[in-house]
This record gives C-alpha cells, structure tokens and sequence, in this order.
DNA sequence: TTGTATGCGTTATCAG
DNA sequence: CTGATAACGCATACAA
C-alpha cells in the first residue's frame, strides 16, 4: 500500500502538495496537479481512509439504524437511503436496534463512535428525551417516522392519524357500519396515532367504537392471523376490518380463507404501509400508503444540506398518507 | 471527548498501562487496573475507534457487500449476518452493488479502504477471476450463493441444479407431463444450474424439454406475469409452471388469475427461494428452501474462526434445497 | 508489571 | 502557490 510520503516522493513535491491535490483544494498549479496525479497513478495509491477520517474528523459515513434489517419496510427505507447518498459519494453504515432500548442505545452509540458525520435513525424503544440530550452532542441526526416536537426539524414523519382515519373513513363510504380494528402495539406512538384516526372517522359518522371489535396486534403477520381470529369467535357482526399494517392485514386475510368465507364479500379488509407484497396477495390489499422512500430520501437530503453544506436542498418534514384502492373491499 | 492522555494523567499511570486496561492485556496488576477504569469511568472515556483502526490495523468491522438492500432473499441474509456478528462484538458495514459490475467493485474497494477485516459478499455481475486475484489480497472474504472452484473455502453455496430437480420432480411425482419453466437470468450461474436441474427431472422422466414452454425471466415479479402471459398465448398445453424464484412464481400467478383460471386446478405452480411471503400468498405457494439465514449464519462463522481465530468452529460450505410442499400443486 | 518512544497515514497550521 | 511541522488518538516493540 503506497501512501502520501511515497507519492510525495516520487512526484517531487512536498506532502501537503499531494494533500491538496487529493483533497483538490484550489491553488495548486496544473503543474505539480499533474506530477502528483501521474506518481499517484503510478504507484497505485488509494488514500488511507482511517488516517484521513483521524486527522480531518470527518467519514464521509453516515450511520443507519433501523429496528431490523429484514422487511419490507426497512428494506425499501435502507436501499432508499444507501442510493442517494451514495450518488452524493457518501457511504452507510448500518445496524439493528431490534426495538429493544439498550440495543437501540448501543447501536447509536457504535455509530457515533465510528466517527460518522451524521445519523438517520428510525427508533422504537428510546424515549423522545434520549434525541432531545443527544442534539446537544455534535454528530447531527434525522429521526425517521417520529414526531419530537423539541426537534421538529430533525424529524421526518408521517400523519399516521389522518391514515388511520382514511382507512376507515374508506370503509364507510363503502356502506360499512361494522368495522372491527385490529391494532398495532399501543406502546407505539404511530400504533395510537392510527387508532386514533380510526377512532375520528366513526365519531364523525355517528358510530359507536365497540371495544370488542378491536384486538391489539404486533404488527407481525402473527398477530393478525390470532386477531382475526378472536374477531370471528366473538360472534359479533361485522363485515370490514381495518389492520394498522400490511402483515397484520395479511394475516387477518389468511384466517378468513382458513375459516371458509370470502373476500371482500363476507370480509373487506385494508392494510397500512402499502409494503411490495400487497399487490402479490388475493385479492390485492387495499390500503394506505406510507411514503416510506420519499421520506427517507428527504432525510438524507437534509443531510446533505446541514452536515455536507449542499445547496439548493428544500426539506420537507411532514408527510402525508394516501388511501390506496385495490381489491380487498366491496360495498355493501 | 477525553482521550488516553487524559486518563492516564488523571489515573496516574503511563499511557500503555491505559491502553492494555484498554485490550485487556495480561499483566496488569488489579490495583491499575482499577484506577484506570475509575479514571475513564469519571471522565465519561471512549476510545476513539478510528485511532485504534489506524494504530492497530483493526477495525472490528466486517463489510458486506449485498445486491440490494431491499428484497425478502437480502433481508434475511444482512439480518441474520449483522445479528451474528453482533453477538460476537463487530460490527456491519454494508453496501449494495446492484447487480452491475462497476458498482460491485466500487463497493468492494470501498469497504477494504475502510480497513474491514473482513468482507463478507453476495455478488451477481464480477467474474469468478476477480475474487481469485482478490485472494491475493490481504482482507480476507467469504462468498455466498456462489461456487468458484480455485477457492472453495471462502465459498457458501447451495445446490441450486439440486432444488431445480427436486421442484419438477415433484410435478412428475404429481402426475404433471406438461410443465412450463420460468427461469432467472441464464447469464448467472445460479438461474442456469436451477435449469439444469428442470431438465435433468425432465430426462429422467422421459419427458422431452419444450423449448416452447420455457422462457426466461429477470427474477422479478414482473416478469413472472410477462412469463406466464407468453406460456398462456402459445396455446402449447401445460398444467405445471416451475418458477426459478418466488418473486416471479408470485408474478406467474397474479396472471394466472387474471385470465379466469384457478390454481392448483387449472395449473400448479412452484416457486424457489422460501421467501416469508409465499405463505402470504393464496393458494399458499409449495417451493424449494434455500437456507440463505444457514448460510449467511455459517459465513459469519467462517470469519470469526479465520479473522478473529475464535475455536470451536466448524464449517460447512455445501448446503442442500429442500422440497417445501404447501397448495399450490395439485394431484393430476 | 510498568513506562518510554515511535509509528500509523493524513490533514491542518503557518511560514515562506 | 508550496513546504515544514505539528497534531489526530491510540497501539506496541522495547527497555526498565
């Protein structure tokens, strides 16, 4: 491995002078430019990026964290978020948090550690105080799908609430009166939002909420195929079911066709996230779509702007759901 | 950020003894110990993981280097790799290649000028004499869903020619005579081996290959339904369809029932991968496993037993496709 | 067992 | 525009 001292060597020229052709600052003649770039060439030097990272503190790596590395959901977000940074020649660096506080801790700090010049997280199990301290430090940050009111600006979130209510405000234009909602954990703040939302379209239609029509999932396929089913065995009519994500609606669908009926005619059914696999599914999931890309492409533009001083960058934090019709509902 | 300097001052200990507590190093009698790690405890110490990296040529982390970071297939491999290695303390790098050379390589240099320990890659478009040059190199690899005979050892591969045969196998076995073959882009191995296998069952059998029922995807849904569309128009007379992964099986029977038929009654379908949807899927979708989680597990291990000379390591390279049977295959 | 001195490959600060 | 020289924070032979 050659390294500067050789380059500056062969090519005559001092060391700073092959710093400042690698790091191309200006003023450097065309002249010695050339002598470094034919030596560097020659010698076929690669730049040692540790010792550049030690002496300038800065990577060029941004660290990713999101809950699991599987899933249709952090997939598209991670391969979002790896292809516009590195047409920007920056790199990821990425880990799990398993929604679990310690090891969401753990990983935040491993990051920071490597010296990454920014942070995008999307984070289950830390509390919003843990961002509000962590703002103080010096590594900037974007908080993916979370709304830290005392760091607005560092988050990118979704109107989960008006998704909620788009779902089931969907369902009633249908002629549905009977919709059960089957929930993701409601320790969650994106879980209680959709509740909520769900909740606002049937006050606003005179609706009642019965509380033995809504069952608490995971937001694993699981949950949703036992949800379902405790749905069936209460005995109470019904005819829609509202799912706060793809995999429990896909679940909920499974246990429909197991238990003999038919969709959308004896259930309608509608998912949230509108992941790739709702388009595979029978009859095709009808849901809410969750710009997952979009959002991940604006936070690492806000990196882009605040951490690499890029120009003409316009962020936008807030984003909003979108009703997407397919197959899973009928009118009644 | 304090430093060594720092502590070691504040400890009353040189430099060295700060840096073995550090390593833990033998011979380091308990009474510095202890002051030492009073001296980072109070000053709130973290090692500077980039400092080390360029002192001791070792990073504690392994690059990975995936086709894409989306996609059922990569999720699970990164996520089972990155738990793996996390239990072991090192850490993941990851960047993707999407499929195209140049970028392959871009990625690779990336993560040895990183100074990884180790790579660990699933790589579609680079030739099998890359990865033997690289060998010559210092960072040492490991390969996955590849056999590239001059280094066997870095490689983890299935028997795809196997999971081929077992996939048609299993239609002959079924009564199927007529079978359609979808298949994966005939430039990679892995897609031309799956095809081989079709025929080798197909020979066996005594059943002449159709040329005319045999056309070739790109891996992706879309072109499961292009696929099954142009078997359908040739008005050639088939009941089976072997799909060369589930994504293009899930392509296959989206148009399957969109031009009124029923599956398995009008036609069978088998898919290859085991991806977590094709229970989603309705019927719910028979293939061929490809243990990928096994896989990566196993590659993980390699590393640890060669770079970090862990023990008690035992390493397997070959893995063999098993038959999964759900609904999607009826008796003939 | 502990301390000293030097190196790791660059960048950055100053003079010139 | 160019060149010394000092950081950067830690690991490690070597000496004590």
């Amino acid at each position: 491995m050659a390294t500067i001292y050789e380059v500056s060597a062969l090519a005559g020229v001092s060391l700073s002078s092959v710093s400042r052709v690698l790091n191309d600052h200006q003023h450097v003649s065309e002249k010695t430019k050339k002598k470094v770039m034919d030596a560097m060439q020659e010698l076929g030097f690669r730049p040692n990026s540790v010792a550049r990272s030690l002496a300038s503190n800065r990577s060029n790596c941004i660290g990713i964290l999101v809950s699991e590395l599987h899933g249709p959901f952090y997939g598209a977000m991670l391969s979002e978020i790896e292809t516009e940074l590195r047409k920007a020649g920056k790199h990821s660096i990425v880990t799990a948090g398993h929604s679990n506080e310690q090891s969401e801790k753990e990983g935040i700090e491993f990051l920071i550690d490597r010296n990454c010049d920014a942070l995008i997280m999307l984070v289950d199990a830390l509390p919003n105080e843990y961002f509000v301290k962590l703002k103080k430090n010096k590594t900037p940050f974007t908080v993916l799908n979370r709304h830290i009111p005392e760091i607005e600006d560092n988050c990118f979130y979704l109107d989960n609430e008006l998704g909620g209510y788009l779902a089931t405000k969907h369902f009633i234009e249908h002629g549905h009166k009977h919709i059960a909602y089957i929930s993701g954990p409601l320790s969650k703040q994106d879980a209680t939002d959709r509740f909520h939302g769900h909740q606002r379209a049937l006050k606003e239609a005179n609706i009642p909420l019965n509380d033995a029509l809504v069952v608490e999932g995971d937001y694993l396929i699981q949950s949703g195929r036992d949800g379902m089913a405790s749905l069936l065995d209460t005995g109470i009519n019904f005819t829609a079911v509202a799912c706060a994500n793809d995999e429990m609606a896909a679940g909920a669908m499974k246990t429909v066709r197991d238990r003999g009926f038919t969709m959308p005619d004896d259930y309608s059914i509608i998912g949230f996230d509108n992941v790739f696999f709702t388009e595979y599914l029978y009859p095709q999931l009808s849901t809410i779509n969750f710009p997952i890309k979009d959002m991940a492409k604006m936070s690492t533009q806000w990196i882009l702007k605040h951490v690499y001083k890029q120009k003409n960058i316009d962020v936008e934090n807030f984003f909003k759901p979108e009703l997407i019709t397919r197959e899973s509902i009928s009118h009644i």
